[in-house]
Parts: structure tokens; C-alpha cells; sequence
DNA sequence: AATGAATGAGGCTTCATTCAT
DNA sequence: AATGAATGAAGCCTCATTCAT
């Protein structure tokens, strides 16, 4: 069982390098929203980096965790990849400062960008895999699964980026819904 | 017309930004690789800041030079749009290190973060007045022009570092073909 | 109880001011001096202006210590100013340090600069008070008791100061007799 | 005949000297001022402390002008105390710049300081012979001449400084002749 | 005589990390 | 397990001075 302390270090830890990005968030801060002293995080971290792995781990893997509920819920290709789509674009959402960082720390080759590049990886290679899913049973058209997952990752998150950065309240379901839409479909219209 | 000096310092800026990211980069190294005294850069530049964001409207010029010319070279909204994904694509290979920033240095809410939002935001801008146009035309089909921009815009430059990332050499012909016939198209088979 | 620390930074602080003044100090030097690490005077003080204005709080705090005393030993006004006068200029004696930055540093718009004057201030409205008292009883007769404060506390200052940079050995007790009997007395010969 | 632009640069060094202290200054903001380049300075001038020298010096002089003038006025020692004290307090007044950096600069041990202190010497010279020539005559009671004239040039300096910084607009004229009356007569009542 | 672009030594400050308690 | 005072390497920036023109 983690302690309840090294919960509130990665919470805190959350908030400030989403705050302020990597190389700008301060331990100090972090030690003084976790409420605990800056030496306690290097009792249950090796350091900067590793604390920050150590986040980008349990935020992948609480994405991933949503895929697999989704994955469940829909056996047909497009409905699965649909699904996906939707529950990447509602948890970018709801973790806006984890999408700033998502495309900001994960370029880069210091240890922990490459470490962060890998889980992205790991996640565009889940939606790489429904896409050839699909391509084997003709239900999409695409040459590269793997460039087309990823382009509908940074279509997702840079859709939900430049909302949020707008400046004007987001109205969540119409986002979510023209990302979804757009993302399988593309913006021809259907023959 | 801009001193030779200036242009160095630009140049060398570029590349160590890109390879280190706004924070790491060192102003020490950036004087180095432009060959000149590090007050020189002060004597040009009021700060890092400054230089990063005269750096940014640099490059954001060039695209937007390109597009320019793409523009010209189609009248059909969808081809035009095409064009430009192209451009973007091509570009964005050619100056890798100012696509990394584009992704890292863009969010956030320091001054250079917010010039550098606003001068994506043009870009946006541009891509999303193609993309009206074409609606109205009937070419395309997409509810907010805005975020459909914004989509294609992340599609492309997450596929292009995607890619440039992967660690296997990149094919650049066929990605962009790739990138640019799925984000016009999507990814279902027309019908 | 203030840490050991911090009382020998504000020691060395105080050397290295009067030394080379404000501007001229070196912050590496006042903490060589004063035997800890750089990082740790900025671990106690926000930074040189804090450090500076502790460091002249603390001074003017003892000053006025020992013009509290001085009260209390003579209840008669003109008694009371000549202690006055004789604690300030055997103080500025023993501390000829802090007599420099008192003349050097308490001009000017810094904020340092008006902190300081501030506490000057509050040095010359001591001398006032004593002043008006007298006045109102008949003991001193002067137009502005303001001024005339002022002047007598310019007058020990740069007497003092002109002693002592004047080369030769000190003779405190004739230099301390001359200022006091001439500050209150004046120079003209009585009737 | 010195050259116009000698006087230009003379004058814009006794304003930013004045209002930011000697190391405070910059040679850029000096230059700005004068409307000369830079280098130009440097042609005219060794470097900053030569230009400070210069300076002081040409102010020192116009002051010992004056009371040149003011000695002719007046045969009786008192009469020609009080006129150098009016001339003093009048001039500091006039050039409260200049008054800021008597205070301010001339203590310490850069050569620039020593080479301003001995100005000051010089001043308090001057009072101090009007002084001794005044106590022969048994006009004056003071002990030592030295120590009576540097504490009415420090009382004079103060309380002009005291009275220009108080925030509020000075009466001149009452001003200078309380500290006239009071550097002469003292603070205690004529018996 | 005058210019102003260029220089580079020098100083303040930050902050991740350590360690004695 | 936890603390927080102390550290010191590292980096941004300033500015007096130089020198080619």
C-alpha cells in the first residue's frame, strides 16, 4: 500500500510540472503543495527525474487503464477506435496540465524524455494496433498504422490544446464529439 | 538589411533551442556556435527571451512565406488545403528542431510562451480560413473550422516527430504522401 | 534566537558593505567572510537588499538601544541631548563602518536607499524630540526643531568621519568632548 | 576653449552620476544624455573615474568661486562665516545632485574617492581658516578649528539633504537662514 | 574628432541535492 | 521515516572599455 505521502508528492508533482513544465518547476514548490519537507521526496524518490518518471508512469497507466474499459465495450473496429478516440480526448480534458506536458517533455534526449517518448509510444502503439486491426478487416484505409496513429494522436491533443488555450469556456461534448468525428472520418464529405 | 552577426546568432540559436529546449539551452553556447562574445548577443538581443521570440517569428515567416507560394499555386480548396499540409509536413522535416519547439515551447504561460501561442495561432489561422473556404464550397465537411485546423495541425507535426523520432531513417516522400492524403481524406475507405 | 549563522553574516555583511560600499560588495566575499556558502546567505535573506536592510536595521536598533539608555540617566533636556549627541558620536566611532554607509548609502531612490532613510529618520526624530522638548521648556532656542536635528546629526556624522579619514591617530575623548560641547553650544562665545 | 561637447558631457555626467551614484552610472546612460556616442567620451576622457574627477573638480571650483566672492563681502570673521555657510547651503540647494554625491562618494579608498575626498578637504580648509582666523580675533570659541569646520560643513550638508528629501516643497529661504543662524550661534539661547 | 558594434570579465541569483539530526 | 539548513555548481545578464572605421 503507497503511502498516503508519496500520493500527495505525485499529486503535487502534477500540478507544478504542468504548472510550469519540467526544467522550470522548483522541488521546493513541489515539497511545499505536498505539505511534506523537501528532503521527503528525496526519502521516496531518487530525484528530480525519477519523480517525475515515476508521475508520467501512474498518468499512463490511469490512460491506459480508461483504453481497456473502452476496449471492452466494443467489439467492431470503428466503434473501438471511436471509443478510444473519445476517452483520450475526454482524459486529455480533464488532465489539461498532463497534455501540456505530453507534447512538451516527451521531445528531447535527456533520460527522462526518452523514458516519457517510450510511454508515448506505448500509447500510440494501442491505437496503432486497433488500426490494423481495422485494416486487416477493411474497415479503414490507411498505408502506415503506425503514422496514422499518431497523427490522430496529435490531432487529439493539439485539438484539445488549442481549445483550452483559447481563452473561451470549452463546451466538452461538442469538442469531443467533432474530434471523435473528424479523427475517423476526415473532413470530406461521405460519398 | 540585417548584419551577418545577427543572422549567425539566429542560426545559432535555432539549433541550440531546438537541441536543448528554451530552459537547457545556454546563451554561453549559443554565443559559441555563433562564433561571437556573448555580450554580442546582448548587444542585439535584450535577453533569451527576446532572442527566442525574434527567433520564432523568424521561422514562423518562412512557413508562412511557403504558404504563400502554395497558395498561389492552387485554386481548388482542396487542393490548396493539400498544398498547404505539404508545405507544413516538408517544413517541419526540414526544420525538425523548430517542430520539436513547436510542440514543447508553445504552452505554457510566460511571455515568450503566449508570442509563441499567438504566432502558432496564425498558423492555425491560415490553415483554418482554407478549410472555410472549402466549406462553404462544399468540399468539406467539419463543424468548427477552428478546432478541425487545430487537429490537422497536431496530426502533422506529431507524425513528423513521430517519425523523425522512431530512430529508423525516415522515407520523407512517402510519410508526407501519407500524412497528407489521411489528413484531407481521414482514415475510413470512401465509400 | 537568531542562529550563530546569521549573526556572523550580518558581521561580515557589515565589514564588507563599509568597506567597499554597497555596489562594491561582493557577495562571494561577504560569505568567505563570514565562513559559509554562497547559497546560504541567500537561504537566510532574499538576496543583497534584504541582507543590506537587515543589516542596517539591526545597527540602527542598537544605536537606539543605547540612546534609551542615555535617556534614562538625565531627566534635564540639555543634559539629554549631550547624551545623545556623545552616544551617537561614540558610536559612529566604534562602528566608523556603519558612519560610511550612513553618509554614503541613505540617498537616493533604491528601495534600499529609502529603507535606510527611513531609518534615519528615525534617528534624527529622536534627536527632535529631545530638541522640541528643551525648546518648549525654554532650554534651546531653534526655529525648526526638524532641522535643526538634521544639522546636528550631519554635524557628529561628518566630524566623526573627517577625523577619522583624516590619517592621523584618533583622540577619542577630546574628538567626542569637542562635538558634543560645540553641537549644543555652537561656536560663538557665550555672553 | 573647451570644446562644446566636453561641457555637454560634463553636464549629463553630473546629472546621472548625481542621480545614481557613482557605480550606478552607466557610460551609455551618460552618453545618451550628453547626445554623443559612447567612444566619444573615451577621446576626451581616460574612463569613468577620470570623468568623475573631472567633474568634481569642476563643481568644486564653482564653489570656491563663490566663496571667493562671498569672503570679498565681508571683513568681520562672523559676517564672512555666515556668508560661506549661506553661500554652502544656497549652492547645495542649487545643485542638490551634487550634494547627494558629497555625501555619498567621498568616503571610501578608491582613488576616486581619495581624489574626492581631498576636495573636500579643501572645502572645510577654507571654512576652517575663516574659523581659526575668527577665534584669534576671539570672535569664535572653538577648541579645534579642523573639528568646527567639517561639522558645520556636515551639519549644512545634512540638513539640506534631510530638508530636499522630506517629500515636501522646501522654503528656501527660511531654511537657509535657520541653518545659517543655528551653524553659528548654536542651539542654545543667547544669555 | 567621433562613432558604435563588439567584447568578456565579473557578479547576483537559483535550485537540485545532501546529510546530520 | 522525515526534516530543513546548508551547499556550490551553473547560468543569465551588465557594463566599462576597446578599436576599426
Amino acid at each position: 500500500m503507497r503511502s498516503d505521502r508519496i500520493a500527495r508528492i505525485l499529486e503535487a508533482a502534477a500540478a507544478v510540472f504542468a504548472e510550469c513544465g519540467f526544467e522550470r518547476a522548483k522541488m521546493d514548490d513541489i515539497a511545499e503543495r505536498a505539505g511534506v519537507a523537501k528532503g521527503t521526496i528525496y526519502y521516496h524518490f531518487q530525484g528530480k527525474d525519477d519523480l517525475f518518471c515515476a508521475l508520467i508512469a501512474d498518468v499512463v497507466q490511469r490512460l491506459m487503464d480508461r483504453w481497456d474499459e473502452a476496449a471492452r465495450a466494443a467489439s467492431d473496429p470503428v466503434e473501438r477506435l471511436r471509443h478510444r478516440i473519445e476517452a483520450l480526448a475526454r482524459f486529455l480534458l480533464a488532465n489539461r496540465r498532463f497534455a501540456v506536458m505530453l507534447l512538451a517533455e516527451a521531445w528531447g534526449n535527456e533520460t527522462r524524455q526518452q523514458v516519457f517518448r517510450a510511454h508515448v509510444r506505448e500509447l500510440i502503439g494501442a491505437l496503432e494496433r486497433v488500426i490494423r486491426e481495422g485494416a486487416e478487416a477493411g474497415a479503414f484505409a490507411v498505408r502506415e498504422a503506425d503514422t496514422a496513429a499518431a497523427a490522430l494522436f496529435g490531432a487529439v491533443s493539439v485539438a484539445v490544446l488549442h481549445a483550452v488555450f483559447a481563452g473561451e469556456p470549452v463546451d466538452e461534448e461538442r469538442l469531443v464529439a467533432q474530434i471523435v468525428d473528424q479523427a475517423v472520418q476526415g473532413i470530406l464529405p461521405r460519398g
